[in-house]
DNA sequence: GCGACAG
DNA sequence: ATCTTGTCGC
C-alpha cells in the first residue's frame, strides 16, 4: 500500500516517507550546531517567552493558532500576548513536531515589540531521537536560548523515565547511551512529572532552575507555558466561528 | 501484522 | 492535539 501524499503547499504533494527522510537530513545537519551551555548571564534575564498552539478543523482542513505569551522573570507579570493563525499543511509525525509548528510560531515571533530572551515550549528539546526537539529545532530560528517541556514521556530506544520523589523540585535524569537527554522534575508534589530538556544555549541544571522558578499553584507547568496553552484555547474559540 | 507515538 | 460532564479530593 502506497504512503498517503501530503499537500504542503500550492499544490506540492509529497509522500510521507519523503517527508521523514527530508525531515531527518536537517535535524542532522542542526545537530552539530547545539551547544548545552548558558549563553547568557542569569542575572540579565527579564523576558520569558512561552509558546504553544491549538487546532481545530473545518470541513477536512486543519487550522491551528500559535500564541506566545510573555512574561517578566521577576515579577511573574504578563509583559505582552501575539498570535498567530493558518492552515496547518504538514502531518503530526512523532520526532518531527517541530515542522508542523514552526511557521506560525515564526508568524508571531514577527509580531513581538520587544525580544525575549528566552523561549519556552510545550514540547521536548534535546530530549529527541535525534537530540532535535522543537525547542533546540526553533532555537535556530530565534537565536534565543530554550527550553523544552513537556507534559508526556517520548521513550526512546526503549528507555523509561525514572519517577522522582514525590516533592516538589525533586527530579530524575534520562540517561540514555550514558548520555543525558533530559530530565524528569516534579514541580507539583502530589502531581504527575513534567519532563525537562534543553533547548539550545542553555545546560539542564540551568534550565531545571528556571523552570522551578516559573512554577505556582495554579498549574504543574510553568507560568509562560500555561499561559500560552490557556491564551491558545482562547483563540481557537475566537477564530473557529 | 502489531504496537508505539512530544503535540 | 481533539472529542467531553461530572465528580472525587485537597
Amino acid at each position: 500500500m502506497e504512503s498517503k501524499p501530503y499537500v504542503l503547499e500550492h499544490g506540492t504533494e509529497f509522500d510521507k516517507e519523503t517527508l521523514i527522510q527530508e525531515f531527518s537530513n536537517i535535524q542532522s545537519e542542526l545537530l552539530p550546531k547545539v551547544k548545552l551551555e548558558n549563553h547568557f548571564q542569569k542575572d540579565e534575564l527579564q523576558l520569558i517567552a512561552g509558546v504553544d498552539l491549538a487546532y481545530w478543523d473545518v470541513n477536512d482542513t486543519m487550522y491551528g493558532t500559535c500564541c506566545i505569551v510573555v512574561i517578566d522573570y521577576h515579577t511573574k507579570e504578563v509583559v505582552e500576548k501575539v498570535y498567530s493563525y493558518g492552515v496547518i499543511t504538514i502531518p503530526y509525525i512523532p520526532g518531527f513536531l517541530a515542522f508542523r509548528e514552526l511557521p506560525l510560531i515564526l508568524e508571531a515571533v514577527e509580531k513581538l515589540t520587544k525580544l525575549p530572551d528566552l523561549y519556552m515550549f510545550d514540547g521536548n528539546g534535546y530530549l529527541h531521537y535525534r537530540h532535535m526537539g522543537i525547542a533546540t529545532h526553533a532555537s535556530f530560528f530565534l537565536n534565543k536560548p530554550t527550553i523544552g517541556v513537556a507534559k508526556s514521556y517520548l521513550k526512546i530506544q526503549g528507555i523509561d523515565f525514572i519517577m522522582p520523589e514525590n516533592r516538589m523540585g525533586a527530579y530524575t535524569d534520562i540517561v540514555i547511551n550514558n548520555e543525558v537527554y533530559g530530565r524528569t522534575l516534579r514541580t507539583t508534589k502530589n502531581v504527575k512529572p513534567i519532563f525537562v530538556s534543553c533547548g539550545n544555549w542553555i545546560d539542564l541544571d540551568t534550565s531545571t532552575e528556571i523552570v522551578m522558578n516559573c512554577i505556582n499553584k495554579e498549574s504543574r507547568l510553568p507560568i509562560p507555558v500555561r499561559l500560552a496553552d490557556l491564551e491558545t484555547h482562547k483563540m481557537r474559540k475566537q477564530l473557529s466561528r
